[in-house]
DNA sequence: GTCTATATCCAGATAGAC
DNA sequence: GTCTATCTGGATATAGAC
């Protein structure tokens, strides 16, 4: 047996981490294994295939993290629901537990970019991900801002809600192109701090809500 | 000579759409010539190399279109920046005709993917791009809202210009995957003028200027 | 389980007839 | 200018020794 588990993880998060930089089209499977020390043969022994090693390195990296949204929010308070006061702070917490959750420092980027890979260039794992990740997480929050603006059209419930996610797929994304057009200013955790409090209250504002204290 | 011309423009044409779609490494030059109707060699006879067409279809989109910013509105009509609400104005203004300018029906989806892709993907031709699209682009915006609110920190702006530049990229790349995700609901252009009217809300409001009467 | 060697295929590019 | 035929390299995957 010898450290098989071991080899294994390896392979997948050395893959997920090209995968996530290059995209599936970008990465050889020697670029992989020369990358991890192992010999070409080993993916195919632990993993049969290429592409079935990044529909695991996919799963893997949806499985971490906690991706808490709106509805989450509100139903651990129900309360905030009641006054205008509250729903800004749902939207404040949730904005701000999202970015703690995608962007904390001891998180690995690639687990979040292979994810957000899929949303700009839709492969074959797309439709699994989409049921049970994105279409949730898409739901939750249109039937929120529903639910606090019932006079709302569709229409302003969907911008809404691409406000928030969009924020989250380009500063996932374009963080090697930053390094490069601002390379004075660091897209670190004090720039997505920034980046969290100045969404809050853009969303805070377009929904006509008072603005928390902390956020004036 | 024959078409000489023709045959030219077409690779361009069916090159571009297919890079824009899946990316540089998506794309086979036997891809482009069948899907042109052509054969294999004329790409080298026209163009030398799959990268040197990739270049060039590049330098093609990447010169088409108006890509007004923020300064260019306010040098039209220079007695905007006095008052709160000609700032206001020449947000709701510059966002609008952007947005006009990247989604207009009549213009192919590629010219503008192509250039986005490499914002999230930066190659070998990036350094190209940077100096002459994206660096103007961003300091242009930085320099406006810096003016408008001189107490703001370097990171607010940097901020604001982002959430600007950020739902483009968001709009230009996802349609893919939003066709899948809300097939009900098609990112048109009744979508994306809803989009325009809420970003240009959320940076007025952010900013603390006045809403036009209009955006209320 | 991991290695070497190799099979098979497809990519980009070139040569030369027409 | 466009074609067919071909070169060369790199890709995924497999076979079989150890």
């Amino acid at each position: 047996m010898s450290d098989n588990k071991s080899t294994k993880e390896v392979l997948l998060v050395t893959a997920g981490k090209l995968f996530a930089k290059f995209g599936y089209d970008g990465v050889s499977t020697r670029m992989i294994t020369d990358e991890a020390g192992l010999k070409l043969s080993s993916i195919h022994y632990h993993y049969g295939s290429k592409e079935n090693l990044y529909i695991e390195a996919f799963r893997y990296a949806k499985n971490r993290g906690v991706r808490i949204c709106f509805t989450d929010v509100a139903e651990e308070n129900p309360a905030l629901m009641d006054s205008p006061e509250g729903q800004a702070e749902i939207i404040r917490s949730t904005v701000y537990r999202r970015f703690h959750d995608y962007f904390r420092p001891d998180r690995p980027a690639w687990e979040i970019e292979i994810l957000m890979q899929e949303v700009i260039k839709p492969s074959a794992a797309f439709e699994m991900l989409s049921e049970k990740l994105f279409k949730p997480e898409i739901e939750s929050a249109e039937s929120f801002f529903r639910c606090i603006k019932p006079d709302a059209s569709e229409l302003e419930a969907h911008v809404w809600t691409d406000m928030f996610h969009g924020q989250l797929v380009f500063y996932s994304m374009i963080r090697e192109s930053m390094k490069r057009l601002r390379w004075a200013v660091p897209v670190d955790v004090a720039y997505l701090q920034a980046v969290s409090r100045n969404l809050s209250r853009a969303l805070i504002l377009v929904l006509d809500l008072p603005l928390p204290r902390d956020l004036k």
